[in-house]
DNA sequence: AGGAAATTGAAATTCATTTTCAATTTCCAG
DNA sequence: CTGGAAATTGAAAATGAATTTCAATTTCCT
């Protein structure tokens, strides 16, 4: 099992920037789009973050240090990023669309904290096996999956006294 | 591994539909609501379709036969049977709610294909042990799960020529 | 039957997401 | 280096699904 929670190790970090901001700049200029000075603040603290931020979240911490800023230009920017493959939307139970940096192929799954509302997720070799062959049972051809567990962190398991 | 897909054998389904009624009156009572006609209507045509409707998608199918009974009315009963545990509210891609039909304490995963959008249904023992294995290892108590596998049906695989 | 409490449904509201548009910026061709 | 076509920006408006409001109506307990 191969744990990348929010709160592993941020080493590398700075050199995984420069290579997504690399693989942006490809994009864009593959589809005739143009490097501008806010989608390099942008993209820099988004992949910052290194969480499943909203466009609000990550406008709201943008905006702190850069005013002049938009909503807007955040939005689309998270939206680009989707497009070029370098985050991936999400929507859990709050009904709010998130995005996260995604690299490579990699795909991992979402254990969410109904308490205090932490995610952390997680990669299973098993469970990418199993999804196969259930599809297969189906002659279903997966492209792409989404799993997420709704319940109690090992934390909050122990201070919520609601558990039924 | 067992199949509950939407063209599965609708048998049985009247007997389902009286029991269900049971259920939603009782926990009507138990709550101090009413009885009413425009309810008993919405959860017969709820329960009838035995599919992941939207509201405005069972509010239409009602209108057709009962122009007097609005959209909120359809809105707020679907609320009303997720409450009372006789649906269950989902989200897929599309981001719209999602009602299905639920009995007793049966959860089942889906298979969503993106070409024709059909929504196939099953469960999977395996796949609950090792969800629970999972979960923990990570000492995460799980209330609630999710799983989709979005991608092209046995049908769809075959005609759509677009699979990369 | 009487009336308190719940329900209904049309309309209004909310709120995240998306689009519009005029002003500005980027960057390529010359 | 420019000039200017094309893309970008950001404020504001629009969209659209979900939810709430409220006056009129219905339910159902006593």
């Amino acid at each position: 099992m191969k744990l990348r929670s929010s709160e592993a190790s941020a080493s590398n970090s700075s050199q995984n920037i420069i290579e997504s901001k690399e693989k942006l700049k490809a994009f864009l200029k593959k589809k005739g789009f143009k490097s501008t000075r806010q989608r390099d603040i942008i993209v820099t603290e988004f992949l910052k973050s290194r969480e499943h931020v909203t466009a609000e979240e990550l406008y709201n911490r943008i905006n702190k240090k850069y005013k002049e800023i938009g909503f807007t230009t955040v939005y689309r920017t998270l939206k680009l990023l989707a497009e070029s493959g370098l985050a991936a939307e999400q929507i859990f139970a709050d009904n709010l669309m998130r995005y996260e940096p995604l690299s490579e192929e990699e795909h991992h799954d979402h254990l969410i904290c109904v308490h205090c509302g932490s995610i952390t997720e997680f990669e299973n070799p098993k469970m990418e096996r199993l999804q196969k062959n259930i599809a297969n049972e189906f002659g279903f051809y997966i492209v792409n999956h989404k799993m997420e567990f709704y319940g109690y962190c090992r934390r909050c398991r122990g201070s919520a006294r609601t558990l039924s």
